[in-house]
DNA sequence: ATTATCTATAGATCTATAGATAATGC
DNA sequence: ATTATCTATAGATCTATAGATAATGC
């Protein structure tokens, strides 16, 4: 079998302990929605010594904010991956918006985490941010949308979007991937495209996101 | 003098000690961005005996949920207080979004507040959101606004607002009326309008936001 | 007389560390 | 030999209550 990781078995020990603690806080977070947990009880539901826990954080804000991290970070290469065969800027944009206001099915954890986390990261480096800023400047650079200011575009969109998985939290009973591609619609009209040209791009099939 | 308030001054003194209470809550939620201070921490800096906080909260989370809620609430009071005068709902719908994102200097306190609740509050019955519904179920139904769903489209125009508060925290030298006549101009090509309307109603005088 | 406020404190909880144990590296 | 893990615990902190005090109502 090969390894997990690289590294030695003793480096990969060290990153299963890491792991299970923030999974741990991944749960508190996602299922009750508490950060304030004690530290014991985090490393019970991790399974792991009540001292291993200084082992890889100083303190209970710094396993928070990696748990965060590292969740942003996964969501950012899940829309990477399903969208590495797209190539226009609107419909990587377009996209990306439809297919995390689907999220909800197949990762509702993650759903969760990025709604607890409100809009402070909506402009951070580990999230889906940068490649979204990038398409933005791009469909913005070729004409195709009326954007002035890209950092402005940018946490409209990203504070929509999380509008919506807030909405649809709400109301469990919605069509998800219709109002998705709703706002998916909604946002491209934003940018100056019409209805007609937007809903040409709305309809196009999605990448599937499978259940991980 | 007139009582501030109605009620015997037995009842006063009560509102007084729950409003200090209220305030230091704020206060740390604005400043600090922390709502996991002790409650001891609390009564000092609202200047009230300790034991005194158990006759106006069961516990922390409901003084932190009243704080934010009388925030909501106090937010509502002054967008309907100026916009008084203006009935045209898509004049009224854009002239909140200009003034909310106008907030910070006159108000840093509440947009702190604002922002540290996330997306939790967008549907809230608290804030402004019930009015902004109605606005947007009327321009909708007088066919200024093309909606399918005013939910959908609260919770969108709701998170992008948040976005535009969040980037004028982490970016203070941007010029917030310019990003807030943008936003405001965007939503409104967003549900359907041209640009040239939507620049003549953006364009329009604002009423003055005082410091309070 | 009533009721909110205040002070003091018991008991619970929580954090951070020290020292022992176990796993791995070389 | 080294290093992460685990257990145990001292000391700090925090909550909730009891009982005393002060302000107001009638």
């Amino acid at each position: 079998m090969a390894a997990d990781t690289q590294g030695t078995r003793f480096d990969r020990r060290k990153a299963r302990t890491r792991a299970a603690l923030i999974d741990a806080a991944r749960t508190f977070i996602a299922d009750q929605g508490r950060t304030d947990v004690s530290i014991q009880e985090i490393t019970e539901a991790a399974d792991v010594g009540f001292g291993s826990f200084y082992n890889h954080f100083k303190d209970k804000t710094e396993l928070f904010e990696a748990a965060v991290e590292t969740t942003l970070a996964e969501h950012a290469a899940l829309v990477d991956e399903l969208l590495a065969g797209y190539d226009d800027p609107a419909e990587v944009f377009a996209t990306s918006v439809r297919l995390t206001g689907r999220l909800q099915g197949a990762h509702p954890a993650t759903v969760r985490i990025l709604l607890h986390s409100g809009t402070s990261y909506l402009l951070s480096e580990h999230g889906i941010a940068p490649s979204v800023l990038r398409d933005l400047r791009a469909a913005a650079a070729d004409g195709q949308f009326d954007i002035d200011d890209p950092e402005l575009a940018l946490a409209t969109v990203g504070g929509a979007m999380l509008g919506l998985l807030q909405l649809l939290e709400a109301r469990p009973e919605m069509d998800a991937g219709k109002a998705a591609d709703r706002l998916a619609l909604d946002l491209l009209r934003m940018f100056g495209l019409t209805r007609k040209a937007a809903e040409k791009i709305v309809s196009r099939p999605l990448p599937e996101l499978s259940v991980s």
